[in-house]
DNA sequence: ATCCTGAGGC
DNA sequence: GCCTCGGGAT
């Protein structure tokens, strides 16, 4: 069978299961960017209580916090973990923000896809997941998703060998699918959904919507 | 005690 | 290739 069908087949199952995810859970493009940064390794659970913080102190745009020192910023997103590294992030992606796109995300998501993600992973602290999470979610670019559960999934079933790079696993993506927003959208939530409920570090394969996968 | 929608530095 | 960053939920 090739490999588009088995794709389609294993989104779809998925979906028939887990229903749709309606991601990402954030208002504003801007907001959602800022939860990419604060994501990284952390619980979304932990992510809410600072975008919470920012929100509740008026300084979720992308003005204020290029205003504010690190300091104040990393106290804001302190229940995210990792804040003094997020905060120096975030500074840093914010000033690149302005000095190339004068802080507008309108301007910067009119550039073209692979220019704007080779100038992102350019941004110290923005990597691979980071980027495409940025592009897809915040800019409705057809880029696609690759994170731990998407690799521990498709590992687990042996549809990738167990050393495949990012790129190397978003190239199955993306050369099998029809390049839709909507579609890697969706597929990536699914996979992190099904990833949280049953491919996690230990197993729970007898409950997965995929076992006749294996 | 383990894990969480990673990335940079060495 | 290994280490660090880290509070919060379970």
């Amino acid at each position: 069978m090739s490999k588009a069908k088995v794709l389609l087949q294993i989104y779809q199952k998925m979906f028939d299961t887990l229903g749709p995810q309606y991601w990402w859970p954030g208002e504003t493009p801007f907001e959602i960017i800022i939860g990419a940064i604060l994501t990284q390794n952390t619980s979304w659970s932990n992510v809410e209580k600072a975008i919470r913080n920012l929100k509740n102190t008026g300084k979720l745009t992308p003005e204020a916090i290029h205003e504010l020192n690190v300091t104040e910023l990393s106290q804001l997103i302190r229940p995210s973990g990792f804040f003094n590294v997020k905060a120096r992030r975030i500074k840093t992606f914010m000033d690149w923000l302005f000095s190339n796109y004068g802080g507008s995300l309108s301007r910067l998501f009119a550039q073209d896809l692979q220019t704007l993600r080779s100038e992102l992973l350019a941004v110290k602290g923005i990597g691979p997941e980071t980027a495409d999470s940025i592009l897809l979610y915040a800019g409705n670019l057809p880029t696609f998703v690759v994170d731990t559960y998407t690799y521990r999934i498709f590992s687990r079933h042996g549809f990738i060998p167990e050393e495949s790079s990012y790129d190397e696993i978003k190239s199955l993506f993306e050369e099998n699918l029809p390049k839709d927003v909507k579609l890697f959208n969706e597929y990536h939530a699914l996979l992190v959904n099904t990833g949280k409920m049953f491919c996690k570090p230990k197993k729970f394969c007898e409950q997965c919507p995929l076992k006749e996968f294996l």
